[in-house]
DNA sequence: CCAAAACTGAACCGATCAGTTTAAATTATG
DNA sequence: CATAATTTAAACTGATCGGTTCAGTTTTGG
């Protein structure tokens, strides 16, 4: 814990409190998380925090939405589309059941259902941030794809068809872990709900 | 409120309880509803319901279960094998999706996702008598459907199939709902979604 | 080197909440 | 009617938590 130069937003130790902050509630929920947690993760003072954030409702605000926005630029990466088409839906569906299947999709979707009921904003702004996102992703390329003859799709079928294709992804697999049914998931379980979304998606719309 | 003779569990007021319970837990989650909110609603004192319960977890846990439990023998009555497959999918998925979109489904199924980290058995419980029940119908009818011809779905595959029916039935709606971005759905806005997920279903495993 | 800004730590406030206790009232029962 | 079981209201305990305050320390930057 040596002082190395780190760049500092407003005061010092901006960036620990989001830090800590991010630390205590993906682990313990909003109400489970204290204040004095926080400030004890993020090694800071109460005092520093609330300088900061003026409620805790704002701090996990901030955290919850910067968590979206990481995960929205790197799914953003992963979609390459010169690659034919069955391949750019197998590598989508991956990418998504990575996330779905993650500790930390996890404990975000976790907390933005649980929360939304409080802070409509947050569940909202999760929903933007996060699945949306990815479906507006996923519905330019089907675009791009259906112009190009590589898919039949109709144009006011591809916003649908970005959804379905989504909810194929978690067949099984998302809910069976969200509720602690199965917590592991072998290559092959996943491999096969990957290519069932694909193979799915392409019956119904392949060229 | 005059005295009709109920049939009493334990004490008096054991019914009344469960069901003051049940109003308050669905409407503010499990941490929103104090105990003092449940024993006004019940019409009860506190220490009546300390009577009956040990603690508020094991009163939210059999509220919980109680309601899966009334859910999944609501949902059986509903699937008539003798109709034409189309005609039972689409069917199917209006049940679900009225079910996902409800002011019901959704109380339960946030608070199961945001309760189940801090009590798994809850989460299981839920699975397990809830979408788990509504699989197992699904499947035992594709199975059947397989073996008339009705449906080509290989045998290994009927499970996997099942669940992608599931998921597509929440194309796109379900999640705008859990997230206020959307409150209220048009009757054509379901139709569609029903409807394409049936049509998504037999491009796949049609006959 | 010095003044301003940032930070600390600990005490404190007011509120909420799960759960207990008690003495009195109500209800059931035989 | 009398006794036993159940329920009640309300006060109370003990703990947690969000948020504030403040006197004093550390860091920063000119």
């Amino acid at each position: 814990m040596t002082h190395q130069t780190t760049q500092i937003k407003k005061g010092r130790k901006y960036d620990q409190v989001l830090h800590g902050a991010r630390l205590v509630f993906l682990e313990k929920g909003y109400d489970g998380a204290s204040v004095d947690d926080i400030a004890r993760e993020a090694a800071v003072s109460k005092a520093t925090l609330y300088s900061y954030f003026p409620n805790k409702e704002t701090l996990f605000t901030h955290v919850a939405v910067d968590e979206c926005l990481r995960q929205a630029e790197a799914a953003g990466a992963s979609i390459d589309m010169s690659a034919p088409v069955a391949d750019v839906l197998l590598a989508a569906a991956h990418h998504m059941l990575g996330f779905f299947l993650s500790d930390f999709g996890m404990s975000i979707y976790r907390i933005c259902v649980a929360e939304s009921g409080r802070f409509p904003d947050l569940g909202r702004q999760f929903y933007e941030t996060g699945p949306a996102v990815a479906q507006t992703l996923l519905t330019d390329y089907l675009s791009e794809a259906a112009k190009t003859g590589a898919l039949a799709i109709d144009a006011d079928e591809i916003v649908l068809a970005a959804h379905q294709f989504i909810e194929l992804c978690r067949a099984g697999l998302f809910h069976k872990r969200l509720f602690f049914v199965q917590t592991e998931f072998s290559k092959q379980e996943i491999e096969r709900v990957a290519q069932g979304a694909t193979d799915m998606f392409l019956a119904r719309y392949g060229a």
